[in-house]
DNA sequence: CTGAATGAAAT
DNA sequence: ATTTCATTCAG
């Protein structure tokens, strides 16, 4: 069975073959998990960041934020070297975190391999294996005890609760596709990826389906047949919403059943998908199929219900209504106890699968015929190459799919929009990435702020809370202050209630950050981000991530935060809207106790260690959001998620993030320390950068290549390298002699950091051949370079100019060296050398400041000049 | 998807 | 000793 399933990806179906594609997926998917690969493969949880790459993530916003240009290679770069020049006892903070953060992650997945490998699942190549990645904590031991003990499936080592996890949604139907939205919004392009390759998590899925169809009956309390269960789902689902929307906080009552039941039901579902390896599926799965199908068109029916409500229009694709509003409109007890929901209409049409009220509706209902196609569609998930190697090549082969994958094209579908509209909170509003979600946003604490929608449109009403909102932004920066966050939200709810339109509050918002922002310098990234927000759907993620690293960055600047953070709260609107769904219990205590304000305490609590409830916690309930996404979780900074979460986040952010001038500083006495010499170069440093030096890299490459130098390792060039390193900024370097370089070298050395110490893969260094002409790959080139940089104590001071711009233009023009006579001198070579170093120099060293030099002169023709030489 | 860096773990 | 992979995100 699962051999014929798995193999091959049913492009697109048609609507009857959504049952017959769910079926052969999870008969693929138990296939592939049958195969054993199953923990591997299916979602592995990712490795925990080690101290670098904590590092990395609190300082990379800092580095980019003084230079703009430099790409993230630049910035890892430079990244590197404060790394490098960080003190031990700095230094430690870092790794203790990381080592907390692994040990924590390894609580919470005791069986993890970090290289899972070993398992060449030949399995279809792509589909199993593309996914694999999941996120980064696997999940879930249960919620209420950690311990791993309690993880039930020890089958491999891997992470057998997984398969919950795994589970896919597409698949699993309303709810499903609930948590779908909100990993849609949080990763809106993964997403297309992930339905697409339903083949990844095909046991998991399978699982999941039957967990679900467990999960449905539950809430429904009845075993109702499935067209029955429907209409509760509905009702239970508009009731959730509304609550949702309506008020995260207080009201007790109106959820409870419908928490209740949900909630633990999710946690069975989890256990049950993990204690069941491997139902049997094949009736189950059949049941569980239909009547998720069913849930699933309920719960657009539901949706489009809604909206219809809202909106008397349902023909626009993507009407502003807001999700809300139907909130507003019903009452969640009158929901529940009778549902009347439609004013629209569909109620009816809901409970018949074929759904559609109008056309927009016919959307929504779409994509529940659609989802099946979307799965098989081939995926290109970003999934890296998780399984190594295989998985690549089976996706390459696939060819086409790897677009998609990151921009959702999937956009074709109607679910698409719908889901992002869903996890957005406005469904209308679909289209435009860029709003925020009006929703709930503040269940946590820090992210209230929009900036994103540049424009600011009309800004309905609710002015009031805008400047709440300032103020509560304010405050949050400082602190978190969950109250008055609380109670903006509160009110902007009621005004979304009011009116349809959300966008507005958000826009309101946006435009308010924006000041800040201005006043602040470092707000490109924003704006830059905000502008594409715009321009593309699949922003959100992006912006999320910009978000959280501005957050990081926040701590330094508190006021360029702004921006993000709108990001964020989105994301806190979707995940309380899981919540509320009942798909979260965790996060909806969290969220809660939230308002309550507990969220700081909890963390207090917490602080100190990572509590394995925290971790459990949040593993459960991220995990369910996160597993569909697969590579970008960002799991930490979720603004709702559970205790983990904020804990990692909170630990994070406690961090030392120390400013370029720190390690400016640091670099200048390090290299006093080490060296006398040093002296100028802390003084002269600037913001030179890495960008520039890769520039400047590929025109070296060029040059060597022309004479093609010979080493190939650098190993032997190391040496030589460490020698001339130098940070010496340029104006050290033109005025320093080479004797000091000399000693300078040394120091360098020191600070040599890494970046050219590792070796190159093997694969590289093959790949590094010489070509016919003797050139040398690129590789090599760099390689070259490096020697060349060893070197570099000559002479060159015109060299040292090269500032990030000044090399950049240096590099365009540059060219030249082709022209150049092959049989480079090693003086030249040296010079080049020199200018590399001086970069690094200057780099490491690096001032935010940008001024400088300009004065220095295009090096190319000194390159030229050596060259002659 | 790649890469640039570091580091932990696995092979 | 060598590979993977974790984060980030512009190319």
């Amino acid at each position: 069975m699962k051999g014929g399933g798995r193999g091959k990806e049913p492009p697109v179906e048609g609507e009857g073959t959504v049952l017959c594609v769910q079926t052969e997926g999870k008969e693929a998917a138990c296939g592939a998990v049958e195969e054993g690969e199953e923990d591997t493969s299916e979602q592995r949880a990712r490795r925990p960041m080690n101290a670098f790459l904590l590092f990395c993530k609190r300082h990379r916003s800092l580095v980019r934020q003084e230079h703009p240009r430099l790409d993230n290679r630049g910035a890892t770069k430079i990244l590197a070297d404060w790394w490098a020049v960080l003190e031990p006892k700095e230094k430690q903070k870092y790794t203790d975190m990381a080592k907390e953060y692994k040990d924590a992650f390894m609580k919470a997945n005791p069986g993890y391999k970090w290289c899972p490998t070993t398992n060449k699942p030949v399995k279809s190549s792509s589909q199993a294996v593309g996914n694999a990645r999941k996120k980064v904590w696997s999940f879930p031991t249960n919620p209420t005890k950690d311990p791993p003990v309690t993880k039930k499936v020890p089958k491999t080592d891997n992470k057998p609760q997984l398969n919950f996890a795994m589970a896919d949604p597409t698949k699993m139907g309303g709810l499903s596709l609930l948590l779908l939205a909100g990993e849609h919004a949080l990763t809106a392009r993964e997403l297309s990826s992930n339905t697409s390759p339903a083949v990844v998590t095909n046991a998991t899925k399978h699982h999941g389906k039957s967990a679900l169809f467990q999960l449905a009956e539950i809430s429904s309390n009845t075993h109702r047949p499935p067209a029955e269960c429907k209409q509760e789902e509905e009702e239970s689902t508009l009731g959730s919403l509304a609550e949702s929307s309506g008020n995260s906080v207080p009201g007790p009552a109106v959820s409870p059943k419908n928490h209740g039941h949900a909630a633990s039901p999710l946690f069975q579902l989890a256990e049950i998908s993990s204690s069941t390896s491997k139902p049997s599926v094949s009736d189950g799965k059949q049941c569980g199929q239909s009547a998720l199908f069913q849930l699933a068109e309920m719960c657009l029916a539901s949706e489009a219900e809604k909206r219809g409500a809202l909106c008397p229009q349902p023909a626009g694709d993507s009407a502003p209504v807001l999700p809300e509003d139907s909130s507003t409109h019903m009452d969640p007890m009158d929901q529940r106890d009778s549902p009347d929901l439609p004013p629209s209409a569909p109620s009816s049409s809901s409970s018949s699968s074929s759904s559609s009220t109008s056309p927009s509706s016919s959307a929504s209902s779409t994509p529940t015929d659609k989802t099946p196609p979307l799965l098989s569609q081939p995926k290109n998930v970003k999934k890296k190459k998780k399984d190594c190697k295989e998985s690549l090549k089976a996706d390459k082969t696939q060819g086409s799919v790897k677009k998609a994958s990151k921009k959702r094209q999937s956009s074709e579908s109607d679910l698409d929009s719908v889901i992002e509209a869903v996890a957005k909170g406005t469904w209308g509003a679909g289209e435009t990435p860029r709003k925020k979600a009006r929703v709930p946003v503040s269940d946590k604490s820090p992210s209230p702020e929009p900036q994103h929608s540049p424009k600011k449109k009309t800004k309905p009403k609710v002015k009031k809370p805008l400047k709440a909102k300032e103020e509560a932004l304010e405050e949050e920066e400082e602190e978190e202050e969950e109250e008055e966050v609380v109670v903006q939200k509160e009110e902007e709810e009621e005004e979304d209630g009011g009116k349809p339109q959300d966008l507005p509050v958000v826009k309101e918002e946006s435009a308010i950050s924006p000041k800040r922002d201005g006043v602040e310098a470092p707000c490109e990234k924003t704006d830059s981000l905000v502008g594409r927000e715009d321009m593309e759907p699949h922003s959100p993620l992006e912006a999320l991530v910009k978000c959280e690293e501005r957050d990081a960055a926040d701590i330094k600047t508190p006021e360029s935060c702004g921006s993000r953070k709108s990001e964020r709260s989105c994301k806190g609107a979707l995940y309380k809207t899981l919540v509320s769904e009942g798909m979260l219990t965790s996060l909806r205590a969290n969220v809660d106790r939230g308002k309550r304000g507990s969220i700081r305490g909890s963390v207090s609590d917490q602080e100190g260690a990572w509590t394995d409830e925290a971790w459990t916690f949040a593993q459960t309930s991220a995990s369910n959001p996160k597993k569909l996404k697969k590579s970008k979780s960002k799991d930490e900074t979720a603004p709702g998620l559970g205790k983990l979460e904020e804990e990692f986040e909170k630990k994070f952010n406690s961090l030392p993030q120390y400013s370029p001038l720190t390690f400016d500083k640091k670099n200048t006495s390090v290299a006093k320390k080490k060296k006398p010499c040093s002296t100028i170069l802390a003084d002269q440093v600037k913001p030179t950068k890495g960008s520039s030096a890769s520039q400047k890299k590929t025109l070296f490459h060029k040059i060597v290549s022309k004479y093609k130098h010979k080493k190939e390792k650098p190993n032997t060039l190391d040496k030589a390298i460490a020698v001339c390193q130098s940070p010496v900024p340029e104006a050290v370097q033109k005025d320093t002699p080479c004797g000091q370089v000399a000693l300078e070298a040394q120091r360098a050395a020191d600070m040599l950091v890494g970046s050219q110490k590792r070796k190159a893969r093997k694969s590289k260094i093959t790949h590094l051949v010489r070509t016919a002409d003797g050139r040398l790959s690129p590789a090599e080139e760099d390689k070259a370079k490096e020697l060349s940089q060893d070197k570099d104590e000559k002479p060159c001071t015109e060299e040292s100019l090269c500032n990030e711009e000044g090399c950049y233009a240096a590099v365009d023009r540059r060219d030249a060296p082709e022209g150049l006579p092959a049989f480079f001198s090693l003086a030249a070579l040296a010079e080049v050398a020199a200018m590399e170093n001086v970069h690094r120099g200057q780099r490491a060293v690096s001032l935010p400041s940008e001024g400088q030099a300009k004065d220095m002169s295009p090096q190319t023709p000194v390159l030229i000049s050596c060259a002659d030489q």
